[in-house]
RNA sequence: GCCGCUUUAGCUCAGUCGGUAGAGCACAUCAUUCGUAAUGAUGGGGUCACAGGUUCGAAUCCUGUAAGCGGCACCA
């Protein structure tokens, strides 16, 4: 064996490096500028240390700033390891625990030793972590013996890093990062050479939440710090100021200023709509209602609240009843001391979701192989008792109302439903300018049926969207192990909306399970029996959820056809008040949504709150207008105004309130 | 459900050491008729989330409850 190990680089080049020696010694040896630049290695693609020395000839790649994935990946684990020894300083005897990078920076989970950690205590810690920055303390590692580290975390009273250390898979040796000479932390690594290579303007401390230890809610609450962590100042203000702006948009903030909605006490996760967004809601339902009835869909409506037993038989009762509203089925006792229910009568519940009661209608008669598919749809209105924890605005509530649908096929007609209905809500993303991935959540642990029959509902699914052609990259196509539900895989849609958030809207599952239960048949060519296939689908997953989406991803500038209000018809003087009705009255006879403004306010007064309120037109009218029959339009985002005669306003806000399946047909 | 924080006028918020509440916007009235993001004046409006407690006295301190916010867990 040769004492050199032949390391060769990026270029081509190949070094001879003597035993012991690391990748901080091949940028020392290429230049000192190099050297202060490096952060971490590349070993045969493997992201190590600098001081890591080689075991063998390799390949060579050393990461600088300008590899800004892994340089962000190890500066937002430096930062975390620094938050942790930070708040030991501050806090003596707090437990250390785990701490990885995210996203967009890191975070550290923490056992308190009196009390929780506060927002109030964050300034502290970031002070302290600055100090730890500017000592440049190197990171070190260094490998101990299992026993020896359990043995040290046990003396620190460390009782989370000791059970850790003790569970950690295989027998190989654990690796510690010392901190300078004084604070040490398990971490398989790698690390920055030292904290003086953080930046300690690049970070920011940014909230405290509770987080349960190991991600189990029967373990201890820990208490988890968040911050953001970037390469630099500048990267921490972008971010900073990208924060913001999703704040501006916010469905809540949004939902509140555009008068569309309100939520309150007395009835928390369940939303009022007040006009202005029920007005987006009746033009989502018109649309879905012409994208089913297109599709081949039947409408159907079913009740609110039904017998316990009904639900027990669909397995509800036993497997869901926690998050359902249960019913006394009586007359409720009106004395005003007594009991309110006298607590013998029999349970109904609120839906909680529709699939039952289409199951109901589909079992009403015999059918025929002959009648399927049988696509039923519902605006179905359920109820969930959510933890309250989970309550959010639009996104997530106690009532709501899906756009369900459940198709009764036969097994050969399951492809070809899933397929169609991979092309229907294509239309329909791409209808409100969406783009969306594709992915299969196939079966998880805990689930009902046999392996082959899993293996014939995964391949179906995938087989569908490989027919629809979107099991490739540009759609996102991707498998999940283990997310499926228990009794079915799943496909679903992920939107991502202008700002790059996802979110799961769209869903299709293949049900065998409960036609089972509940008993569905239908008579095949044969004469027998069968049992229909059922497919569950939604688009968009529900109207609440949807329009905060919707909100969010035009941040309150929908387009025209959705916007409550399309426009406004604001007067400079009184003098325009009678040609201002009369342009209201030919654009409501043109089916444009418009109200006037004709109050006694200066233009700039009017201009400014329709333009806070989002409404997309805004047509002045002063004397002129009214003298030639004209109008001056003034659109949302568009810098000047545009005086047009009124027949030409008339039809442009036409062409624009015409929905997109319905512009398509013309 | 769990951890932390919050709750004062319709909205956004201020309120010091415990001494019975204040601003801006909104609303109403009056004046103003004005050319593209806030015209001026005047006025009305509050059981300080709710329920207890401490105190001569509580928006303020303590306890409980509820809702909201940020996370966690949940989302068959």
């Amino acid at each position: 064996m040769s004492d050199q190990f032949k390391i060769s680089l990026p270029d081509g080049s190949v070094r001879e490096m003597p035993l012991g020696s690391t990748p901080a010694d091949v940028a020392a040896a290429i230049g000192p500028g190099l050297a202060k630049a490096a952060l971490a290695a590349r070993v045969d693609g493997e992201l190590v240390d600098l001081s890591r020395p080689f075991t063998a000839d390799a390949q060579l790649a050393l990461v600088t700033s300008r590899d800004e994935a892994d340089a962000l990946d190890l500066a937002r684990h430096d930062f975390a390891h620094v938050l942790a020894e930070a708040v030991q300083a501050l806090f003596p005897g707090t437990q250390i625990t785990f701490g990885p990078s995210t996203d967009d920076g890191f975070y550290y989970d923490f056992a308190p030793k009196d009390r929780q950690l506060t927002e109030d205590d964050l300034p502290a810690i970031e002070a302290e972590m600055r100090k730890i920055i500017a000592a440049d303390k190197p990171l070190r590692r260094e490998v101990w013996s299992r026993e020896q580290l359990i043995s040290r975390w046990q003396q620190q009273g460390e009782s989370f890093k000791a059970e850790w250390a003790a569970e950690l898979p295989g027998d190989e040796d654990l690796t510690v990062y010392w901190s300078g000479e004084d604070w040490l932390d398990m971490c398989r690594g790698p690390h920055l050479p030292s904290t003086g290579k953080l930046d300690p303007a690049a970070f920011k401390l940014t909230r405290v939440s509770g987080a349960y230890w190991r991600g189990d809610q029967a373990n201890a609450m820990l208490s988890r710090i968040y911050g953001t962590g970037w390469l630099n100042k500048k990267q921490l203000a972008e971010h900073l100021t990208r924060l913001e702006e999703a704040g501006k948009r916010d469905h809540r903030k949004l939902g509140a200023e555009m008068d569309l909605f309100h939520l309150q006490q007395e009835a928390h996760g369940s939303v009022f709509w007040h006009p202005n967004g029920f007005k987006i809601w009746r033009e989502l339902e018109a649309y879905m209602r012409r994208a089913i009835d297109a599709a081949g869909y039947r409408e159907v409506k079913t009740p609110q609240v039904m017998d316990a037993r009904q639900w027990e038989q669909s397995g509800h009762w036993g497997k869901y009843r926690e998050n359902m509203f249960v019913i006394p089925d009586e007359v409720p006792n009106t004395e005003d001391d007594g009991p309110v229910i006298s607590g013998e009568a029999d349970w109904m519940a609120l839906k909680p979701m529709n699939c039952p009661a289409h199951v109901l209608i589909f079992r009403q008669g015999i059918k025929s192989y002959r009648d399927l598919p049988l696509r039923l749809y519902e605006n179905g209105c359920c109820h969930r008792n959510e933890p309250h924890g989970a309550l959010h605005g639009l996104m997530r509530v106690r009532q709501f109302t899906q756009d369900d649908a459940h198709i009764f096929c036969r097994e050969d007609q399951i492809v070809e439903e899933a397929r169609a209905f991979c092309a229907l809500a294509d239309r329909i993303y791409q209808d409100f300018g969406f783009t969306y991935a594709v992915k299969l959540a196939l079966r998880p642990d805990q689930r009902f049926g046999s392996e082959a029959d899993w293996d014939k509902a995964e391949a179906e699914l995938r087989e569908a969207v490989v027919r629809a052609g979107m099991a490739t990259d540009e759609y996102g196509w991707e498998e999940l192990p283990g997310e499926g539900a228990f009794y079915a895989p799943k496909l679903e849609w992920h939107l991502t909306d202008a700002i790059g958030r996802t979110w799961q809207v769209g869903t299709l599952q293949s049900d065998r399970v409960l036609p089972e239960r509940l008993d569905a048949s239908y008579i095949g060519e044969d004469g027998a029996r069968h049992r229909p296939v059922m497919l569950h689908r939604a688009i968009f997953g529900s109207y609440e959820r949807f329009i905060g989406i919707l909100i969010e991803h035009f941040a309150g500038k929908l387009p025209v056809w959705l916007a409550p209000v399309q426009a406004v018809v604001a007067t400079i003087v009184s003098d325009a008040d009678d040609y201002a009705r009369d342009v209201v009255r030919q654009l409501e006879a043109a089916g444009i949504r418009v109200e006037a403004d004709l109050r006694n306010e200066k233009i700039n007064y009017k201009v400014r709150e329709h333009s806070l309120k989002k409404v997309p037109h805004l047509l002045v009218l002063g004397k002129r207008e009214a003298e030639e029959g004209t109008v001056a339009l003034r659109s949302m985002d568009v810098e000047h105004q545009k005086v047009m005669p009124l027949a030409e306003a008339i039809a442009m806000l036409k062409a624009q309130a015409t929905p997109p399946d319905v512009r398509a047909t013309i």
